[in-house]
DNA sequence: CATATCACG
DNA sequence: ACGTACGTGATATGT
């Protein structure tokens, strides 16, 4: 398919010029335009791919306009002459790229492109014009895209005729006749004198056209009919100045725009002698690139590959004062860190924008005394701040002494919330999401693993200074999207305060004797070394128990076991393959016991001794908000969501964590059935409702409505059943599934979900209701308004599409219940702010929340936990939450 | 750097 | 007939 794209080439060096750094090559030479005007370019035929292509540049200083009006242009400024020299050396460029360009005696650029887009409309061609200037969207057609470029030369926006009406609910013939009354100042196009965008469009709409407006001014009264009338013949001819002349005699054929990709010969030698590094590096040309030589050399020095343009302060003593003068305006920061850790991470330094200017104030000259001011406005939560991931740069700022508050937008929390389960969107998916300059990746500018290294101040400032500045770009756009999905109000007032209420949880951390989980692991020690020799000796040879090759080798070929599973790499030998071969052998219920101890040893003795901070003796998770594609919450280094609790010998691991404070308790409150509860009050099930308003044990009600039988006539097994049924509901129920889990034929298990859904009649209706909502929506949400993407519900494979149904069952209802403990979390730290209290919230653990409590508060708490905690939303049924405190976190049990 | 296993809700 | 329960993170092997 032939595309065309007509580049107005007078306008885009204009721009390039203005919004570039004056920047200049070892010879002197200024090149920025060029520059701008080459990597816009470059990126126009990387996205658009064109057939064709031809920059229009204006020819002589006299155009046929200035028949008519002598002033057209008057008001411009005259070209500077930094500007002028670069006229020819983008001109010598573009040959040498092997792009064509049209100049025509008399007539402007935008009237050549004109005239090769009427004559390409006319010929059904797919056309793109590339200005900033907005008169070009008369142009626009069935065929034809405008893209009209912003800040800079680094963004366009694509206007159709569509998007002509969305915006201005004008045809883009109209677009003159908007020019014609509002004028334009720096065309020195009159208008109307006291119409602007707004009474222009507002005439349009009534009145068509100029002529209209003019004929039908005897409809308006007052000033407004006075100005008009006063001023119609300039609103006639701003009309004719704004109207692009479309009947330039042209003498070139469609082969001649023809572009058939950067002729690489001519072009390396060409960006080689402009010394655009960078550009060689994006074309693969650096056999091209002239030796270094120890000189900066201006945009190409400090760029790198960011192709932004941006005006950016490294910060010194001596710019100091400035950018604090700056800071009222400044709202986006980017706090470099490295590593993944942010309680062990040093800070780089960090980037600050406001939208006119951008800064860089490395990490020595932030911790300076001059910098207090900084600092202050840093810690000042009047002071509203953007920025990316700001949880972490809030911790990682606080082990640095530095206070951090104000976080009023992070773009990472509402990316995540706008496609929770789009991986790790970091700060470059953004930019390519919303169409903003690209950033160098993080591996490029510092590059990877063993080769991290800090480069050089000045390519370290830009890039982090771009980083603020891109975030400033993405809060726009994303508060846009936030409300169209109706996730603001999640966005304002429950996820920011929850990220500011984590970091405080996490700086607290939670104490951890170490004397006694290292005694711990003496013991997990000795039972290990019994083990091992006893299960070596049975089998005859030593091996590498921890190895699941060497295991199933044993087991399944010296041994003979019958084998039950495999995996993609050969025998499965986990623990429910275990369990069905210990009738075989006694060996392998020594290798269960081996690999029950040897899991706490390595994981939670050993793994978090690792993680006790030598500078308070505490564990610091990190909790991450923008990982679960639920909603729910995320622990990290350690993993403190996973404590073992459903065997004894893993239980005693709880005793080493401990109050911070001596005489102090751990308090523990959880949710009790919350996943339950709350598909009671979304399904509507009466039945369920019921079980969970009269306050009876869930599962035995299941088993009596299922089985139909009394209270007293429900038996273990049945209660069991009932049970994994139940589950079953919220991970979205498959009758292998439950199969799998009850250890019985799956006809059986169907029978049972069948019987399971002639009771919760209600329950089946929302089960089958979700799934539809979702195939039509294409998402499901929580009662927050919490959202996720199920783009597979209507895939054709069988495999896809069943996962995509289960998840719509089970994400209402775990992602609710994520909502609901994160609502108690923000209302039970206002409660302790508000009160006054000195207990601290420490950890949450999904249906969980564990506080440290002084012995005075204790009484207080234990009632005021569950009671804000049950009270976090209402719902059809009651929430309730259970609480229990000791010494530890073992005895809250 | 992927895979297997197992800890939690 | 298809073949899996939902959501995570840490550790050890072995490529």
């Amino acid at each position: 398919m032939d595309k065309l794209i007509l580049i107005d080439g007078n306008n885009i060096i204009y721009r390039a010029f203005f919004a570039m750094p004056p920047l200049t090559n070892t010879a002197g030479q200024q090149t920025n335009a060029v520059y701008g005007f080459t990597t816009m370019l470059l990126r126009l035929i990387d996205d658009y791919k064109p057939s064709h292509l031809i920059v229009a540049f204006d020819a002589g200083k006299i155009t046929f306009r200035h028949e008519g009006y002598e002033d057209y242009k008057g008001g411009r400024q005259k070209t500077p002459p930094e500007l002028s020299e670069q006229f020819p050396m983008l001109k010598d460029l573009l040959r040498d790229l092997g792009v064509p360009q049209f100049e025509i005696s008399g007539y402007e650029a935008d009237d050549i492109i004109g005239s090769i887009s009427r004559e390409a409309d006319a010929a059904g061609r797919e056309v793109i014009i590339v200005s900033g200037d907005k008169d070009m969207l008369q142009l626009a057609s069935e065929h034809t895209t405008v893209a009209l470029v912003r800040k800079g030369v680094t963004e366009v926006e694509l206007y159709g005729p569509q998007q002509i009406r969305e915006k201005y609910d004008l045809t883009p013939e109209q677009i003159i006749d908007l020019k014609g009354l509002m004028g334009d100042t720096s065309d020195n196009i009159p208008g109307v004198p006291g119409v602007g965008e707004k009474t222009a469009l507002k005439l349009l709409h009534q009145f068509g056209s100029v002529e209209g407006v003019l004929a039908g001014t005897g409809e308006l009264k007052g000033k407004m009919k006075e100005k008009l009338e006063e001023h119609a013949d300039s609103a006639v001819m701003s009309k004719k100045l704004a109207t692009i002349y479309r009947e330039v005699p042209l003498e070139h054929a469609w082969e001649d725009m023809a572009f058939s990709g950067i002729k690489t010969e001519t072009a390396g030698p060409a960006l080689a002698k402009l010394e655009f590094k960078s550009l060689l590096e994006r074309l693969s040309l650096s056999a091209y690139a002239p030796a270094a030589n120890g000189e900066g050399t201006g945009a190409e020095a400090s760029g790198a590959a960011e192709t932004a343009v941006l005006d950016i302060t490294i910060v010194g003593e001596a710019e100091l004062e400035a950018l604090i003068a700056a800071l009222p305006d400044i709202s986006a920061l980017h706090v470099e860190t490295n590593g993944e850790n942010p309680h062990r991470s040093e800070v780089i330094g960090i980037g600050l924008s406001s939208p006119e200017q951008h800064y860089f104030v490395p990490l020595a000259l932030l911790k300076s005394p001059a910098a207090a001011p900084l600092r202050d406005w840093l810690g000042d939560s009047s002071a509203p701040k953007s920025g990316y991931d700001l949880h972490r740069a809030d911790l990682a700022l606080h082990w640095q002494g530095i206070a951090f508050a104000g976080a009023a937008n992070d773009v990472q929390l509402a990316a995540y919330l706008l496609d929770p389960t789009e991986a790790n969107q970091n700060l470059n998916d953004l930019t390519a999401k919303y169409g903003l300059p690209r950033l160098s990746p993080d591996e490029e500018v510092f590059g990877k693993g063993a080769k991290y290294k800090i480069p050089e101040l000045e390519i370290l400032g830009n890039h982090v200074a771009r980083k603020s500045a891109t975030v400033l770009g993405i809060v726009q756009k994303q508060q846009q999207e936030l409300t169209e999905t109706a996730m603001t109000g999640l966005f304002v007032d429950l996820e920011m305060p929850l990220s500011r209420i984590l970091a405080d949880m996490e700086k607290q951390g939670i104490a951890v004797n170490k004397e006694d989980l290292k005694e711990l692991g003496k013991e997990f020690e000795a039972q290990i070394s019994t083990l091992v020799t006893e299960i070596y000796e049975i089998c005859g040879t030593e091996f590498n128990l921890n190895s699941p090759k060497q295991l199933g080798e044993i087991l399944f070929v010296k041994l003979g076991l019958p084998v039950v599973k495999k995996t993609k790499t050969g025998y499965s030998t986990d623990a429910e393959v275990l369990e069905k071969l210990a009738p075989y052998h006694d060996v392998v219920r020594l290798i269960l016991q081996y690999r029950t101890i040897a899991k706490l040893q390595s994981t939670y003795v050993e793994g978090l001794l690792k993680e006790i901070s030598e500078e308070t003796g505490k564990v610091h998770t990190f909790y991450r908000q923008t990982i679960a594609a639920t909603g729910r919450l995320s622990s990290q280094f350690p993993n403190l969501q996973n404590i073992p609790i459903r065997l004894e010998e893993g239980r005693k691991i709880r005793k080493v964590f401990v109050p911070s404070e001596p005489g102090w308790s751990i308090l523990a409150a959880d949710y009790s059935q919350i996943e339950l509860r709350v598909l009671a009050h979304i399904s509507g099930d009466e039945r369920m409702k019921e079980a969970f308003l009269e306050d009876m044990d869930i599962h035995t009600k299941t088993a009596m409505d299922v089985f139909g039988v009394t209270a007293d006539q429900v038996d273990s097994n049945m209660r069991r059943s009932a049970k994994a049924v139940n589950f079953g509901i919220v991970y979205g129920i498959s009758d292998y599934g439950l199969s799998q889990n009850l250890n019985i034929p799956r006809k059986e298990a169907a029978q049972f979900i069948e019987q399971y859904f002639e009771v919760f009649k209600g329950v089946r209706k929302y089960m089958d209701d979700i799934v539809l909502d979702a195939r039509k929506q294409g998402y499901v949400t929580t009662l927050l308004e919490r959202r996720r993407y199920l783009p597979e519900i209507n895939a054709k494979n069988f495999n896809l599409r069943s996962f995509a149904e289960r998840t719509a069952m089970n994400t209402p209802i775990q992602g609710t219940a994520a909502d609901i403990i994160k609502l108690a979390m923000v209302h039970m730290d206002k409660a302790l702010y508000e009160r006054g209290l000195k207990s601290r919230m420490l950890l949450q653990v999904h249906d969980e929340l564990v506080f440290e409590v002084p012995p005075d508060e204790l009484e207080l708490m234990k009632e005021l936990v569950p009671e804000v905690m049950a009270g976090a939303l209402a719902l059809s049924v009651p929430l309730k939450a259970e609480v229990s405190y000791g010494s530890n976190w073992y005895e809250a049990k």
